[in-house]
DNA sequence: ACCACTCCCCGCCAAT
DNA sequence: CCATTGGCGGGGAGTG
């Protein structure tokens, strides 16, 4: 919940190291870089907006292994390192991405190498998993008493062999302080782009994501793929009224309103809502609102008064209280923080 | 920080 | 018989 890397753009570029072990899924070990590379959010690309960063946002991505030998992955190709693993301690954030079976066991413990270069780790540094490397990081004991998620097949194994941690199976990331874990393969898209959002703000997050041909936000969680992903047709029955409601936030949204619109009963507009988009009604709006809220504070210069009423908060304090749960700081401070010296 | 109040959410169960 | 619906109520979170 973070926003510490924002010093990233005054600063040297913010370093991700991504960390190969051994059949790691070459899916997410390709994955941060499609998404952090410099190249990504190159602001020649960024349109004619009213973005004006004093200084080009930028990601520096490295790959490392244990030994800087070659490590095998999940496709039929090996990786071999261009940098020592002795950069793990420089980084900003450290992503583990899952391995195939390699820790889906969970025994607890880790190898006595990978042990000793987690703990090389600089304090404060962001934490990032996806899939099964959330079982890497549990054995390192950095999920202990954290709020943290991974693969859905997986989530029964990690809870079991790691008590101390929070394992929430039903959404497609957590950020847990600066412990970072998301579910799946896919939901390793979300995380990386929500961290850009944290890092970089609602616009630049939107550009990334409409470069990588992905939808900016995907609010429900992994629970909707659990039980019948073959629903997915009939998952398009409430997109209608819901892109309705974003686009017209200002109002005040009932589960009743909301469920007479959709020609349902609350109880089954409710029940409906959880099971397509993976969350309650109310905590769905809570999280559109906010979003709304970031845009208007980035493009816009309305008082902190007026962007909660557009967004449908019905006090400047409504949205400062939703917005320091939801993005860790006040509205005025990400404006000032998001629009850049520059603007 | 507190309190009163409302609304939400979800298990339960009867009806369809 | 099973699946889905929708009403009810308690516990709890959100709101002012």
């Amino acid at each position: 919940m973070t926003v510490t890397a924002l010093g990233s753009r005054t600063a040297p570029p913010h370093r991700v190291v991504v960390l190969a072990l051994d059949s790691v899924v070459a899916f997410e070990l390709g994955l941060p870089h499609r998404f952090f590379a410099a190249n990504s959010i190159d602001p020649a690309w960024t349109g004619a907006s009213a973005y004006t960063p004093s200084r080009p946002p930028a990601y520096e991505v490295l790959t490392v292994t244990v030994d800087d030998g070659p490590v095998t992955t999940s496709a039929a190709y090996q990786v071999i390192p261009t940098h020592p693993h002795t950069v793990l301690s420089t980084a900003d954030t450290i992503v583990v991405p899952g391995m195939v079976d390699r820790y889906a066991a969970g025994d607890g413990t880790l190898p006595a190498d990978l042990a000793a270069l987690l703990a090389t780790a600089r304090p404060g540094v962001r934490w990032v998993s996806i899939c099964t490397g959330a079982f890497v990081l549990a054995a390192a004991g950095l999920l202990d008493g954290r709020d943290c998620t991974t693969h859905w097949r997986h989530a029964g194994k990690l809870a079991a062999a790691f008590p101390a941690a929070r394992v929430n199976p039903d959404v497609l990331y957590i950020c847990d302080g600066p412990i970072c874990t998301s579910a799946g393969s896919a939901a390793g898209l979300d995380l990386c782009l929500h961290l850009i959002r944290q890092d970089y703000g609602e616009h630049i997050a939107n550009i990334v994501a409409r470069r990588m041909v992905m939808p900016p936000h995907r609010a429900g969680g992994q629970a909707q793929f659990v039980q019948t992903p073959v629903r997915a047709c009939e998952s398009e029955m409430l997109a209608p009224l819901l892109d309705q409601i974003i686009g017209d936030l200002s109002v005040e949204h009932t589960v009743e309103s909301m469920a007479q619109r959709a020609s349902m009963s609350g109880r089954t507009f409710a029940r409906r809502f959880r099971d397509e988009v993976g969350t309650t009604p109310h905590v769905w709006l809570t999280q559109q609102r906010v979003r709304h809220a970031r845009h208007l504070l980035e493009s816009g210069d309305d008082p902190v008064e007026t962007v909660a009423q557009r967004a449908g908060f019905g006090t400047a304090a409504m949205l400062r209280h939703h917005f320091a749960r939801v993005v860790g700081t006040s509205p005025v401070d990400y404006r000032r923080t998001f629009r850049g010296s520059a603007g």
